[in-house]
DNA sequence: AGTGTTTAATTGTCTGACATTTTAAATCGC
DNA sequence: GCGATTTAAAATGTCAGACAATTAAACACT
């Protein structure tokens, strides 16, 4: 692990990387301590302000966790499911956010992504997975609901359709892309009537899987997607009248 | 923003996550000036090297860029769709790697999200996008290719794929997932035969494609699927028996 | 008006100190 | 000898103050 010092980027950047690197690269496995601080000092050469930048770096990246105390220090720490699956939906979140991504886009990937696992979904899925989305369908059902919660409930349901496909992987992309979706769902305004049709789709879809017809439910996929992006545009619509 | 002096976290992640909510709650704009580091100590008192540490947290995760000099300053930053991605690469890739995730999960979960885009990319894909999956058809065919060139050609093949779908979120989702994928798959090793059928599917699904014909290239890309799942399981099996 | 020069603001780095936390060793009492 | 307590050591967390480097604006001079 060496660094520039001739070069224009901030030391502990530098230094960050050069760990970085070491970790990505196999070099250090989990759970394996790095050297301390002092000792790090005297490997680049730095002051310790430095090298604790470069290491608040990494831990901001959950490559490495710190322990005080005597046989403490900082540790390659494992990244999760959950952990990755969390600074996906940041960061998603965030592009999405920042780069003013229309709404027709986003709700066209999510339910393109979620097309993808209706056939592995409809082929696996637990009792669990289905009990879950009758749950959660019966949830939307449920009258004095505020829009919010719905969204919320059918984050849920969808999270179950996407984890009945017993691919942890796959979940963990598919429940990013759709959990960053929501802030522009809840834009949306979901009338009795909207909500009825959406539950209709819904237990379409769980009934399908259910039955194991993969089909059947890429077709009921296919219309919640179409019926998601009209509502989008409606309100999308209420939106740029309400702003004139 | 405030923070609680109480709390047993550190201080730098207390700061560091005040920051953050601001900006992904909307509340700082992108490309907006931070206080500067002095007036952060005022405001949450306490030393400048923690202030410093918690805005080097923000920077690791693109939330931030500073600059020095009289206007400097640490300001927002708008996160592209290449660092997004590139962020999303290397958190897949590690937790790939650190979780021991085994090959056929990962091929699973990366062929069923390329089969969600064939669809919309045999609508919309655009001469360049064919050209581009011509021309790594000819490089993957090329005698004396290095398989890791091959992978890196099969990559820039199925992203141009992707990128046919011509949704942006899509392709930073869909390329994050294939890029990650990738050490896993140079741990494969390609004969002369296994690179003749691979390039010939993907001489199918260029044609498909071209032809705007969407279950022609989803048939193919299962095929695609099923083949590098031998592949892989093969080449597991080879180096299984190489530990013995 | 144009052109150096100074100055002020800001981040980057260094040094040294002390606080806090945790473990391991040393000590003490029995 | 052994258990309990105390002490010491190692490590991270925080603070304070200084200086270096960089940058843009204000200023002075021609």
């Amino acid at each position: 692990m060496k660094i520039d010092p001739k070069s224009s980027a901030d030391l502990s950047a530098q230094i960050a990387k050069a760990i970085r690197d070491a970790i990505v690269g196999g070099e250090m496995i989990v759970d394996e301590r790095l050297p301390s601080e002092t000792e790090l000092c005297d490997q680049f050469d730095v002051s310790r302000s430095t090298v604790r930048e470069a290491l608040k770096r990494l831990a901001a990246q959950n490559l490495i966790r710190t322990q005080r105390g005597a046989t403490g220090g900082a540790f390659v720490r494992r990244l999760s499911y959950d952990e990755a699956q969390a600074q996906h939906v940041t960061t998603s979140t965030l592009l999405l956010s920042m780069n003013a991504v229309d709404f027709e886009t986003a709700c066209e990937a999510r339910f393109a992504l979620e097309r993808a696992c209706a056939p592995l979904s409809a082929e696996r899925r637990t009792p669990d997975n289905l009990a879950t989305m009758r749950a959660e369908i019966h949830r939307q059902g449920q009258p004095g609901l505020s829009d919010e919660r719905f969204c919320d409930s059918d984050v849920a349901f969808h999270r179950a359709l996407v984890d009945g496909a017993g691919n942890p992987v796959l979940s963990y992309q598919l429940a990013g892309a759709v959990e960053a979706m929501q802030p522009l769902m809840n834009m949306i305004t979901f009338t009795q009537r909207n909500r009825d049709q959406i539950i209709n789709l819904h237990t379409q879809i769980a009934d399908a899987l259910e039955a194991q017809n993969g089909v059947r439910a890429d077709t009921a996929l296919a219309e919640l997607s179409d019926y998601t992006l009209t509502l989008g545009r409606q309100a999308m619509e209420a939106r740029a009248n309400r702003a004139k």
